[in-house]
DNA sequence: CGGTTTTGACCAGCGC
DNA sequence: GCGCTGGTCAAAACCG
């Protein structure tokens, strides 16, 4: 029996928990947290030269940037003020004429100290807030911008419908992989609680690619076998609840939606000596069987957060490296997720999405890995690669060659991707968890990559004349490349502690009040014995425990 | 007792 | 047609 299919038995592996404390009443434990990290060594080093970016980019290292800025600035404060202050309460006491018993000087060295941390919490809030006006401002923008995309996608579209099925020879399929698609997204955006701008008709921009027609109908067809399987499945699992996530297609199509996005599969390849990666849902086990060519049982995993979710995941370690460990997911969650888990559910909700509607790009039949490659991971090579030519479409994100995300470029435009995230201060209280805020904070990191992406692939817009909804599709899937990037790239524990650590912080300063849905959740980064990076988290809730088999965990995927 | 895991059986598709 | 394989089912065992 490999661990793959005992997921609770084997030795947890060491862990750095990094408590995620939103209350800032104690502003201790955040600055603890990033003290004790020693992620950004680097960037100390370059703070200690005096050179502090203050660019407007709200991106994740401009907000490492300035906790790390502010952790410093405050620790040299501390020492500092210390004695200024104390030096001024002596003095005090003295011209009280009250004697200099021990006790007395103490108290007032505590008072010293204590007006000292209060202002430094002013500066810190100062700091904070002008790093949430930067965001809320970005936001504004991107929205201004947005509605003027509309306006003008509103103008003067015509349908295309009927050319495109004309110029397909009256195949409807791309069609539906379209609007697979845009139910899926938006299915995914109930996935994550995201406040949905798929209402607002017309969003659409010319970056993005159409898919290769032929091949998703190849795809399609050839999947005779998978349909009927999930026809199967579909049927005794999902139609009875009805609670599907139906949207702007009928049953009909959210059932092919269904289908299809199950058979469109993300895995991800991260290392690990866990069982499993944690990624926030709860899973029951239904299955394992020895799979070809590899020694180690492939464990099946179904989602059991509600009943009827379609979402699957199959786990197993690779058989050239057992320390690395293949989950692969399939479906969409029709339920809400808890804040742990959206993480990973946006990664694969929004690489399936983006595998059936918009990255193939080649007419063989095999699409283009640079494009994901290029798309999510500007600094790694092979960390993304898609495979059509498995037995399902699968995206694969390979997180056991961790990148430094902190190497990404930082952008150089003021134009930020238009995620369906709003700002923090908007966010009700269910949504102000840190790891929803990574698609905002990266999303410029990673927005250059995704134009250029889209760029590229807008060529192919022009020559397969996009449908209305199919634009839509197409920018959505933008959104959605750079979503799923972020969750990747979210799943190194390092930075995601790191960064979950900052902006809790700044949360907890800017929401103190608001905050209360953290799920309790400590972000735990692992190393592995090589060293390595490993996406292994373990919960707060239920930490190893066999308990009661729930396989629940706060992903550092999540990382709230 | 309820939920999960285990594990052999079953089913369907595919290739020869 | 047969065997292989992937995927799922479901009864029994297990666990807290």
């Amino acid at each position: 029996m490999d661990d793959a299919s005992t997921p609770n038995r084997s030795p947890p592996p060491p862990t750095i928990q990094f408590p995620v404390n939103l209350n800032c009443s104690n502003d201790e434990i955040p600055r603890r947290v990033i003290g004790e990290m020693d992620f950004f060594a680097e960037k100390n080093h370059k703070l200690v030269d005096g050179h502090v970016d203050d660019s407007d980019h709200a991106n994740a290292t401009d907000i490492n940037d300035s906790i790390d800025r502010t952790a410093l600035e405050l620790n040299d404060n501390t020492g500092l003020n210390l004695l200024t202050t104390n030096t001024s309460s002596d003095q005090s006491s003295v011209d009280d004429g009250i004697s200099s018993n021990m006790e007395d000087k103490r108290a007032k060295n505590e008072l010293a100290v204590l007006q000292v941390e209060l202002e430094r919490m002013n500066t810190e809030n100062q700091q904070l807030r002008e790093m949430l006006s930067e965001v809320t401002s970005n936001y504004n923008t991107v929205q201004k911008h947005l509605v003027t995309l509309m306006q003008q996608q509103q103008d003067g579209k015509p349908e295309k419908n009927d050319e495109q099925k004309k110029s397909n020879g009256g195949l409807i399929v791309p069609r539906q992989f379209m609007d697979l698609g845009l139910a899926a997204a938006a299915a995914a955006e109930v996935d994550t609680d995201e406040p949905s701008l798929s209402s607002t008709e017309g969003r659409s921009h010319d970056w993005s690619g159409s898919p290769n027609v032929e091949v998703a109908s190849k795809e399609f067809r050839s999947r005779k076998r998978g349909s009927s399987e999930e026809g199967r499945r579909i049927g005794r699992e999902d139609t009875p609840d009805g609670n599907k996530v139906p949207r702007f297609n009928s049953s009909k199509t959210v059932d092919q939606t269904e289908a299809t996005m199950r058979k469109a599969r993300v895995s991800v390849r991260a290392r690990s000596e866990a069982p499993m990666i944690t990624d926030g849902c709860q899973w029951r086990k239904y299955g394992q069987k020895m799979a070809k060519g590899n020694p180690c049982p492939r464990a099946y995993y179904r989602c059991t957060m509600a009943a009827g979710c379609p979402v699957r995941k199959q786990v197993q370690r690779c058989a050239e490296d057992r320390t690395i460990l293949i989950t692969t997911y399939e479906g969409n969650h029709n339920h809400p997720l808890p804040p742990a888990a959206m993480a990973m559910a946006s990664t694969t909700s929004s690489a399936a999405r983006m595998l059936l509607s918009g990255s193939m790009s080649s007419a063989d039949g095999l699409m283009s890995s640079n494009f994901l490659t290029r798309t999510l991971l500007p600094c790694s090579s092979s960390m993304a690669t898609i495979s059509a030519s498995a037995p399902f479409p699968t995206v694969t994100l390979d997180l056991t060659q961790t990148p430094n995300p902190l190497q990404f470029p930082r952008p150089e435009g003021q134009f930020q991707v238009p995620f369906p995230n709003p700002p923090p201060h908007n966010l009700p209280n269910s949504q102000l968890s840190p790891l929803p805020l990574l698609p905002q904070i990266f999303g410029q990191a990673l927005y250059n990559q995704s134009k250029f992406s889209g760029l590229q692939m807008s060529h192919d817009i022009e020559q397969s004349q996009m449908s209305h909804q199919h634009q839509q599709g197409q920018q959505k899937s933008l959104a959605d490349t750079v979503n799923a990037a972020t969750a990747a790239i979210a799943a190194n524990p390092n930075f995601t502690a790191a960064l979950a650590a900052a902006i809790t912080s700044i949360i907890g300063s800017s929401h103190s009040n608001n905050v209360t849905n953290n799920n309790g959740a400590n972000l735990t980064s692992a190393t592995n014995s090589n060293g390595n990076v490993t996406t292994t988290t373990t919960t707060t809730s239920n930490s190893n425990s066999n308990g009661n088999n729930k396989i629940s965990n706060s992903s550092n995927f999540a990382a709230n």
